[in-house]
DNA sequence: CTTGACCTTCCCATAATGGTAAGGTCTATG
DNA sequence: CATAGACCTTACCATTATGGGAAGGTCAAG
């Protein structure tokens, strides 16, 4: 199977499945004797797992760490909690300071009359010296 | 004043300051005779709009936006508004993203023993092949 | 006049892609 | 068999906003 059809059957862009194996997330796949990569059922397997774990929004180190920790049949289900979990707070800190940007300016713009006068509290708030 | 000074005024990195001024968000700065960029009270003030505009999670392009509306007098406090609100559905939109990865990790960590075994649903969940 | 703290520009790196160009390969059809 | 078109290869550039660092000029204090 070339990268193309690898890529449709996981959604993984043949771009990006390059990109993976370029940065060592990906073993080099076999080359056909023209120098085609050329995936088997296990590469989609492994494209799926990134996938998924990309979706999920984990950086490409942390899946280099959870395809470790699959491959690794000695691994303790901790360790992946961890990888997880870990991943979890960065996730909700993120959501707490983008909430947080949301507040302000719901707040802001509540006040603001949106019509054709020039007066508003949004830009008013924006040059205010203090901070 | 000089760009360290200015920098430590206002928070934003001599670094950064210069580089509002490379991609046109800031007017080219005054020089002194050697050269060195020179800044005023209104300069500060500017950079401190910016500084608070970043905070808020504003792009370069929509603080631009939004400092040509602050220095446009005929300006409606509506094209304010409509720029931060777009903003702010694009933050929610993120936050609904953030969000449904946290309920995702979280509800298979919850199932995860976290414990010496292997056997884990979170590596269980990536490797499925649906989806 | 030297030292140290500034300033300048220029180049590199980051994260994870997408786009494109130049060129080789494979396959189906005329 | 030749050729077109769909594929593949590598290589380079762009993205966003920022930090780091080098090489070299400037300024103020001692």
């Amino acid at each position: 199977m070339n990268i193309g059809q690898a890529a449709d059957a996981t959604g993984v862009s043949a771009k990006r499945i390059r990109y993976y194996e370029q940065v060592g997330l990906l073993e080099p796949a076999k080359r056909s004797d023209a120098g085609y990569r050329v995936y088997t059922a296990p590469d989609l397997h492994t494209l799926r797992f990134i996938q998924r774990a990309r979706r999920l929004g984990f950086s490409l180190p942390q899946v280099s760490e959870l395809l470790a920790l699959w491959h690794d049949r000695g691994r303790s289900s901790r360790q992946v909690k961890a990888v997880a979990m870990k991943h979890v707070d960065e996730l909700r800190s993120k959501i707490d300071e983008l909430q947080s940007m949301v507040d302000t300016l719901t707040h802001l713009a509540i006040r603001c009359d949106g019509d054709e006068r020039p007066d508003c509290p949004i830009l008013h708030d924006l040059e205010r010296s203090e901070s």
